[in-house]
DNA sequence: CGGGATCCTTATGGATACTG
DNA sequence: CAGTATCCATAAGGATCCCG
């Protein structure tokens, strides 16, 4: 029989769910920023342009294939600019481009509201930890 | 000899870096935002407070493992406030907290400038991929 | 109803070696 | 110098079953 099961539905939700996600233009911009390295690039460019070495030396600990898979992906996206200069060897300048750096200030509005908030965050953190660790406790003793 | 190699220097220079990602509370907010369905939990809920089963409705798509998990680091953080009614079932109520409205607000700003200017990425992006495939015709007609 | 525990598949990212 | 290509470990996430 045709009848759907719970977990057709479910299916079929979340296909319909990836395919609203693919177009959603917020879940586009947040798995954007949201990538490891995207913002230390960004913050790195928005001071100045860079070539790629210096980038890799101003980010410590990214690897060069993050490096380069970054960089693309903004250049892809029409956030930094990459220029060649075929000298040898060939020089590699990357800048921030207008659209870019407008998302480096949303990127700074970001930073605040974490700066402004984090403690009491932290502070949230520390609270529900130490209440499940009392739980825990709690059931120990009354084995 | 004590001669530190080449990766060795990175190796130190990663682990230095991931103490610093640790405390820095740009990347905490960002990790936290850029969940997959953590945006979505804080719109549903900022429309009005909802129960756990609605929340799954609401989103769909979302796995029960993955709601709840959200749920609790959000909750963990202080942004999200659970209430407990121990009927027959149980009733359980999820809500913004004041932290977490103002988290909201932030995630508006954020999809602001995503719906403004996602389209000017699109673009971008179109122009990158035109190109590259433009580079790899002309490469094969020069094989 | 509101989860917890488990298994399993698939991304993600780092290390390494090589290249124009 | 500025990458590319490959291999591999880990972790994120989904499916499923079970429970108070």
């Amino acid at each position: 029989m045709a009848t759907t099961t719970a977990s057709q539905r479910r299916e079929e939700a979340r296909t319909a769910y990836n395919a609203f996600m693919k177009g959603c233009p917020t879940n586009l911009l947040l798995s954007r920023i949201s990538d490891k390295w995207v913002g230390l690039v960004l913050s790195a460019l928005k001071e100045r342009p860079q070539r790629y070495s210096d980038l890799g030396r101003r980010i410590a600990g990214v690897s060069q294939k993050m490096l380069t898979q970054t960089l693309r992906t903004l250049e892809r996206d029409g956030l930094v600019s990459r220029t060649v200069t075929p000298s040898v060897p060939v020089r590699v300048d990357y800048a921030l481009t207008p659209l870019g750096a407008s998302l480096a200030t949303l990127f700074s509005a970001v930073k605040e509201w974490a700066e402004e908030n984090i403690e009491e965050v932290v502070e949230a953190r520390e609270r529900y930890d130490a209440e499940a660790e009392a739980q825990v406790r709690a059931e120990q003793e009354a084995s």
